[in-house]
DNA sequence: GTCTATAGAAGGATAGAC
DNA sequence: GTCTATCCTTCTATAGAC
């Protein structure tokens, strides 16, 4: 059944024909037609059920270190990991693909994933702010922001078909630098930093 | 020209009939294949051309700040303003989805934009390096995951079509707080910093 | 349940009329 | 240059044979 989903993935929905599906996975058309009605009800069903399949890799985000640092660099090396699969991608591309002619389905994906995943990190951005160990600011966009960039222009490149996936030892560079900007910043004269209360 | 590109963006390739562009731009068939070939051809030819258009807006980018703070947020604004805008999200979509089809299309898409302009933040950084205003590191890699702060959750949303561009003064509070994050962080207890230098 | 038609529509590409 | 017609392929969807 996930066989299925690669043509989608592979093709995008409008190039990819039942018939090309019946090759790669076996089966009969009739019981397509009877079990999913139609194209579009096959192509939902097969991205809805890839889409919870991995994405529910996201939900133990990896997160559960003892401090802000560690549990920011498991979630960013767990998100990450995620976003570099080929599941993923080839998810990514084919919602982001269809998302006007399908917009239920984009919707779900978004708040299924990402969305949900950035939650999670809001919450833990809120108790660390409560815990002081953060500045005051919303959190929200922060956690939006840090999230973009673990889909940064590598991300990019690779969902372009243009570069290989990140191996886990990239993933773990990446991570780790990501929250070492993201906590810290990349300039080197605290001294000169703005007070961080000021906005 | 640019309005046959819009059908394309709006349906997908595949999904995009010779017949609904001449519906839509007026012309004729024969002149269309006397002119590129093919549908390919025209595909390629107006994404091309579509592609330079809005890409060109990346080279000036907004980043002639006197401080660094200023290039930066300059840098962000211009960036952020290009990627909201209807046209680069659609060709977004549209190269995406077509990544494995048009490889060609999708490395020239990235040379000529994201990769461009993370060679233009690059450089900014280096100077800044040699300046001592940030610290030593991978620059390719922060420029990398910098641009991806400004293709965050919210700018995903915009693609998958869930939910309106940013408006200005929203472009402008995202890149601000970017550029802040980016530089100093989030961390609010400077002294809990680790070595800067440490890597 | 599978395999093989087949109807009916749509679209890519070409060519003729003007 | 435009408009229309046409060939040929492909595809969705259905239905019959087994």
């Amino acid at each position: 059944m996930t066989a299925a989903a690669e043509v989608f993935f592979e093709q995008g929905y409008a190039a990819t024909s039942i018939d090309s599906i019946i090759e790669r996975t076996g089966g009969s058309k009739r019981n397509i037609y009877k079990e999913f009605g139609s194209k579009a009800g096959l192509f939902i069903a097969l991205v809805s059920d890839t889409a919870d399949e991995v994405l529910d890799a996201l939900s133990d985000d990896g997160s559960r270190g003892r401090d802000l640092t560690e549990q920011l660099v498991g979630y960013a090396r767990q998100l990450t990991t995620v976003y570099m699969s080929a599941r993923l991608v080839g998810l990514l591309r084919v919602v982001m693909a269809e998302a006007i002619r399908f917009p239920d389905l984009a919707a779900a994906f978004y708040e299924r994933g990402p969305g949900r995943a950035a939650a999670r990190l809001v919450e833990i951005l809120e108790e660390a702010k409560e815990r002081g160990e953060i500045a005051q600011g919303d959190c929200q966009m922060a956690a939006d922001q840090f999230c973009g960039m673990l889909r940064d222009n590598v991300h990019l490149q690779v969902v372009l078909g243009l570069r290989p996936a990140l191996t886990t030892a990239e993933i773990e560079a990446s991570a780790t630098a990501a929250v070492r900007i993201f906590l810290d910043g990349i300039r080197v004269d605290a001294s000169a930093r703005p007070e961080p209360n000021d906005q």
